[in-house]
DNA sequence: TGAAAATTAGTTACCTAGGTAACTATATAT
DNA sequence: ATATATAGTTACCTAGGTAACTAATTTTCA
């Protein structure tokens, strides 16, 4: 169990780029589908909505989203509160999300399909408890 | 188990993140560390054997091999082969060695403590079955 | 055997993605 | 009316990647 956290790390290294390189095609990374994949489910979405949903902070956020802005993959919404950046996809973002999609789901269900459900479920519950566990830290 | 992988990467994000922080009083990253780690465990190494070992690209390496470096933390060891930069510590770098040492056992110990032993055993193995199947992977 | 070809180690330049600190503008609370 | 909180941005740090390169070593084979 030395190594526990060292293969972890390395594992998702090694997703986050064969995620990258399966939808290269579609000039797209691991971090931008993350946000379409979101807005596909939510309709639309403020970047605080999205910051906090991924826990990653909001410059992060702003630099992906101006990316996908600047591709047209998402437009902005209109909104009562002027602070706000509410955002949604476009039709061509739709249709990015659809070959994605496919691309992405065929993918990560061949990378699971040999291991047990069992031992897939007991995984996830360990990581969801981890992570419990470590947003129970006190902030250094 | 729909999202997986996305709790699976959120993880992976902050707990890179808390390892930062708790570091950082040593002036040192996760992946700065990874490679001190390494180093105190093999004594010398090439920047190849490192790139093997994380399954990081060589000028990711290279990179954080020069920080290291800039801060006196590894030195150069001569080399038959005149291509190769193999390093080690120096007695600076031992010393961040030990310190962050305890500080990141402490923490990752106290990380997984109340979590079963078998629970723990079973998750190491399946991301290590993942790992081996994502390897396999043909390259795009 | 010795020249040419192929491989290997490392670097440079440049891309995206994560972070923090400090800021502006708007909305909310006092 | 003022103070505080919230949404987002800008500037800048490290870390991951790829492509293309140099220099040194190893392999090939005429």
């Amino acid at each position: 169990m030395e190594a526990f956290f060292h293969q972890y790390l390395q594992f998702s290294r090694t997703f986050t780029k064969k995620i990258n390189e399966h939808i290269a095609d579609l000039d797209l990374y691991q971090s931008q589908w993350s946000i379409v994949y979101y807005l596909q489910k939510n309709k639309t979405a403020t970047l605080v909505e999205i910051s906090n949903y991924f826990q990653v902070e909001k410059p992060t956020i702003t630099r992906t989203v101006n990316r996908l802005e600047d591709r047209q993959l998402i437009e902005k919404v209109a909104s009562a509160d002027k602070r706000e950046r509410r955002i949604q996809l476009t039709e061509k973002g739709l249709d990015v999300y659809d070959q994605a999609s496919a691309v992405i789901d065929a993918f990560e269900k061949q990378l699971v399909e040999e291991i047990p459900k069992d031992d897939l479920e007991i995984t996830f519950r360990t990581i969801q408890r981890l992570l419990f566990k470590i947003n129970k830290e006190e902030s250094v």
